[in-house]
DNA sequence: GTCCCGGTTT
DNA sequence: AAACCGGGAC
C-alpha cells in the first residue's frame, strides 16, 4: 500500500490549485463536532455511526447515536440485543428495518473479532453492510490509516471543482478517486477527511453551493462559472473573488 | 461497471 | 415522479 500512496500521490493529476491543508484547516474553523468524532469513541461506535449516517442528517444521528452506543457499547452486546428494542432506538432516523438487519448482521459477524478488526479497507469491506466507502471510513476515522474518502458529496464537490461532470454510477469513480488521493495529506488526514465532509455539506451543497463566499471558488470551474453569471447578472466586478 | 433495492425527501 | 445513498448482486 506504500508504494500505490506514493503513486497516486506523485502522478501529476490535475493539480487543483488547492493547498494541501485546505480542508485541514477548514476542519479547524468550521468543522463539525459529533460524538463519534470524539477521541474516546470505540471502533464500533465509529462504525455504527457510519452505518446511521447513510441516508441521514448528521444531527439526527447525534441524537440516537449516545443513548445507542450506552446500550450496545460492543458487537456482542449488539448482536444479542432484541430486535425489537433496537428496531425503536434507531427508528426516528427511518429505514428502521433496513438498519436494524443491517446492525445486527454486522455485529453478529464480529462479534468474536479482537480489536482491531482490521485496519486494512480491503478487509472491512467484506464485513455485511460495509461497501467501499464505509471502509475507508473506519480505516481512517477508527483506526488512523490514510485513506480518502468518496462519498456522494465528496464526488458532488471534486467534480465541481474540476469541471467534470458526476459520473453515472458515483461509487466506483475512479476518476474522483485518483484526486481524492492526489489531494490527501500526509498528516492530519483525519482532519482532512472530516473537513472535505463538513466543507461539501455546509458550502458546496447539492442545491444552492455557496460559491459567492467560497474560499476555493477562483480555483473550481463551478465556482468561476457562476462568479462570472452573478457579475453579469449584477452589472459589476465581484472584486473580493 | 451497471443495475437493483429500500424508505425518505423534494 | 424523481432524486437520494451506499451495499450487494450480477
Amino acid at each position: 500500500m506504500e508504494g500505490e500512496s506514493e503513486k497516486q500521490t506523485k502522478c501529476t493529476l490535475p493539480n487543483l490549485g488547492i493547498r494541501r491543508d485546505f480542508f485541514q484547516n477548514y476542519y479547524s474553523a468550521h468543522g463539525r463536532s459529533f460524538p463519534w468524532r470524539e477521541a474516546s469513541a470505540s471502533p464500533f461506535g465509529i462504525l455504527v455511526a457510519e452505518i446511521l449516517l447513510k441516508q441521514t442528517y448528521a444531527g439526527k444521528v447525534a441524537n440516537v447515536w449516545p443513548s445507542l452506543i450506552a446500550r450496545y457499547p460492543s458487537a456482542g452486546e449488539m448482536a444479542a440485543a432484541d430486535p425489537d428494542e433496537l428496531l425503536k432506538s434507531v427508528s426516528e432516523l427511518g429505514f428502521g428495518n433496513q438498519r436494524t438487519s443491517a446492525l445486527l448482521a454486522l455485529s453478529s459477524a464480529i462479534r468474536h473479532t479482537e480489536e482491531p478488526l482490521s485496519v486494512d479497507p480491503g478487509d472491512l469491506i467484506k464485513l455485511p453492510y460495509v461497501g467501499v466507502y464505509t471502509a475507508h471510513a473506519v480505516a481512517c476515522f477508527a483506526y488512523g490509516q490514510r485513506f480518502p474518502i468518496v462519498d456522494l458529496s465528496i464526488v458532488r464537490t471534486i467534480s465541481r471543482v474540476v469541471g467534470i461532470r458526476p459520473p453515472k454510477d458515483i461509487r466506483r469513480a475512479t476518476e474522483v478517486w485518483n484526486i481524492a488521493w492526489s489531494l490527501l495529506p500526509w498528516r492530519r488526514f483525519k482532519e482532512h477527511n472530516y473537513g472535505l465532509l463538513d466543507f461539501a455539506a455546509a458550502v458546496c451543497k447539492p442545491r444552492s453551493p455557496s460559491c459567492i463566499e467560497c474560499p476555493i471558488a477562483a480555483k473550481c470551474a463551478h465556482g468561476r462559472h457562476v462568479t462570472i453569471n452573478v457579475s453579469e447578472s449584477q452589472h459589476r466586478r465581484v472584486d473580493r473573488l
